[in-house]
DNA sequence: ATAACATATCTATATTTTTAGATATGTAAA
DNA sequence: TTTACATATCTAAAAATATAGATATGTTAT
């Protein structure tokens, strides 16, 4: 868990924004059709279409927060779902509270 | 207080380096000759000392930080001392707990 | 096997950040 | 009132990041 790199991440609004989405996916995205549970999390285009961006743009962003172990990902079929890494998060959390 | 500013600045080590150090000044720091305290926190010159970069570099890192409220600036003479803003960096770490 | 589709990767350009040298400003000492 | 010194600001070059179009890869449906 590298704070220096994990606050890069976050030092853009919409990475940000995709991390606070993913804390509640039925409230933030429409349903999957295929899958009817947000279990692993959110499909990239979904993620693309609410943050107006490119799909490579979000492709290269959601492979950086991946790096990181911010988000986990798993494929089904045609689609990479991501969802968030709570262990992680709450240790960035836990870092910056006991550090700073 | 803006997260995303801030984790701009704390996505740096050295930044991030200043702000753990001026928690201790006593422990990281030789003392003053001037004033025997470190009420209004720690001079440029002895923080540019510990980092080993330039004064321009230090000075605009500081700047940075007293723009983003994390640092407040005290003029003594010919010197500026800097401390922790705790009110900020209380509310910042506030925020990642609640928000992220 | 081919077509359609979702996502990843490659490539390139624009923008931002990093960093330090040079210079300016403000203060104190001689 | 010059000189020395601490810090700030200006300027510029190098490095990193942001972003998207083009292309590649992998999967499913026909």
């Amino acid at each position: 868990m590298d704070i220096i790199e994990i606050n890069k991440i976050l030092s853009n609004k919409t990475r940000v924004n995709i991390l606070k989405w993913l804390k509640n996916p039925e409230l933030n995205f429409p349903p999957h059709q295929d899958i009817d549970h947000f279990n692993d999390g959110v499909c990239v285009g979904y993620i693309q279409d609410k943050t107006g961006l490119s799909q490579s743009t979000i492709s290269t962003y959601l492979n950086s927060m991946q790096n990181a172990h911010l988000v986990i990902p798993t494929r089904h079929g045609k689609w990479t779902y991501y969802k968030r890494n709570e262990d992680v998060i709450q240790a960035y959390i836990e870092a910056i509270q006991n550090e700073l």
